[in-house]
DNA sequence: TTTTCAAATGCAAACGATTGCCCCTTAAGG
DNA sequence: CCTTAAGGGGCAATCGTTTGCATTTGAAAA
């Protein structure tokens, strides 16, 4: 590999000057002629500065690390596309990291990713504590929340209305005649299910339905979790008439429970999924479900990130609450029984 | 941040001595006195070191870079998962690159990620050129291909046998009684395609059925390019029974198209798809597949690196081919027109 | 009390780039 | 022809580690 000194032996001038070339875009202080020469230098060696060198001494890496509980998820999987495009696009690399929703290795990846002396991090919470993203803060490191997002104190992050649109799913099935209404979801501890579980219980003493524990399950993400949840609620005395279901695996797991036991979609059981993905429409019945603007959400959040890691002065937060979309379909219906 | 010299300060000893603790596990020549002067300090100062300076020193990143074509596939998603999981473990960090099946994009990822100092590379190509991944390889860099394959020239590579399972594939569709099987693809320039290719057609020839050039479709991989590919073929004079169907979007365009139709599955069509996901067992009809071990793939893979990595001389090439297995549902039956 | 030689630690030169500072051209103005 | 200043480019320190080598230390041997 050859170094900036290479090219300047070359193309017979001091390192620096090449340096200053191949920076200084359109510095006026060097002659067209040493100029040529020295990107004819570069191009002959196929020179390429070395970024880690670069990095230890501008004390920045134009690189950002992005930690995602679950890169199974289209939706997490999804947003790395949309974060690695703009990354790309604005000349930094983006470091995948995937916590796997363990709360450990999360921690580890940040301390991981501190030490590559990444610029700034995108961060997808375990949720499970959160003394980590508290040091970052203190540090003043720019970083960001998304998806999910801590009650407790404040941080740049970018979320969407989990509540509002859970009320309006429940609101549209109470239109229908639904009034026992189940709510699947992963864990409790995860904002976004959190602020669910709140907008499914506002409307629920909205439309003076009954907020009753047993219809409402978390825990894993799994599909065997959404398979036994439905499970469950169908072994109920008064089984629900319809579901409001968090989570890709969990949709599938849930759909698969209905399915198994002969139930017809919508007429035995409507079904509204939180999160779209290219499946949603394809399952024997297409779902009825709340899509999430990925593509802005991505690209806020690169920007934010941007932005943030390029002003001096950190001394306040933005938090930014995207809008989602109720996708009607074909898994919900009016009550039949 | 603290460095090492901090640390050194605090521990009263000088900066080697630090490094030296910290790298050399057990290093005999350090007193437990000092040791643990240097650890407290460490501790207290909560230092982490630098890994550009290290990096730059010596010479190695510990990183390694990853390349694919496409996140939303599942089967891509699915391998970044395993190799981040692996890289972790190794201590390794994963710079992640999506060239969207660009190979201009591809290109410029290979050099940003060779100046970002990676110690190796794997990579999925988009194949549309290959003079890069040639310099590579006369650079000596360690590097592997990962389910696509250059036939013109060795490499390192992990890889399939797309030729044997397609053939498989239609062999079961022909002791099902089908004798004319559609074969639906995206580019064929990529090496699985062109493999499977070649292996359907190779079962043609074994079954004494016609190659009509009508009954295969190799495009896009796009939903859109399945769905249109697929009425193409159900427009045909004489239709076919059964489809061979490659890449996960394809499939549910094509999945889409014969629903629309109003055709059955198995009874009016059946259909096998190339690469199993968690999708396939839950559309309305649960496909048949060939499935990938991802898990091996993406675990060898990493290993095969990481060797190739650590070895000083590379004067050999391993081609590791990875068997599939054939995930019998119920997209295919019996021909009954 | 010396001598001796490991063992324990310090020294300083890299790694490859950036950048403030300074020096040398060179051409215009006097 | 000399002065002057700006433009062009060289010098060297530095970023935080690592590591071969030199040096100090201390305890055992003499």
């Amino acid at each position: 590999m050859a170094t900036l000194k290479d090219v300047a032996k070359l193309a017979k001038v001091h390192p620096s000057t090449v340096s200053r070339v191949l920076r200084d875009i359109d510095s006026l202080s060097i002659t067209t002629k040493t100029r040529e020469r020295i990107l004819n230098a570069v191009e002959e060696l196929k020179y390429r500065p070395d970024q880690m060198a670069r990095a230890l001494k501008m004390g920045k890496s134009f690189s950002i690390g992005l930690i995602i509980p679950d890169i199974s998820n289209p939706f997490f999987a999804e947003l790395v596309k949309i974060i690695e495009n703009e990354c790309t696009k604005a000349g930094f690399i983006l470091l995948v990291s995937i916590s796997n929703e363990d709360q450990e290795k999360e921690i580890q990846h940040v301390n991981n990713l501190l030490g590559r002396g990444i610029d700034g991090l995108i961060l997808a919470p375990v949720q499970n504590s959160y003394n980590h993203i508290l040091e970052l803060k203190s540090k003043n490191f720019p970083f960001l929340l998304i998806d999910r997002y801590f009650e407790t104190f404040e941080t740049n992050a970018i979320i969407s209305d989990n509540e509002e649109s859970a009320f309006k799913a429940v609101q549209y099935l109470v239109k229908l005649g639904h009034n026992r209404i189940g709510f699947i979801s992963g864990r409790p501890e995860i904002y976004t299910i959190r602020k669910r579980l709140e907008g499914y219980k506002k409307a629920l003493k909205e439309f003076n339905l009954e907020d009753n524990a047993d219809l409402m399950w978390g825990a894993g993400h799994t599909f065997q979790n959404g398979y036994e949840a439905t499970q469950n609620l169908l072994a109920l005395e008064k089984p629900p008439t319809a579901l409001l279901i968090s989570g890709n695996l969990i949709t599938l797991g849930a759909y698969k429970a209905l399915l198994e036991k002969g139930l017809h979609i919508p007429n035995d059981m409507s079904i509204i999924a939180f999160s779209d993905n290219v499946i949603s429409q394809y399952l024997s019945t297409p779902l009825t479900t709340i899509s999430h603007p990925l593509e802005e959400m991505g690209k806020r959040a690169f920007q934010l990130l941007f932005q943030n890691i390029n002003t001096e002065v950190r001394n306040s937060y933005t938090k930014i609450t995207v809008c989602t979309n109720f996708i009607i379909r074909e898994s919900t219906g009016k009550r039949t029984s």
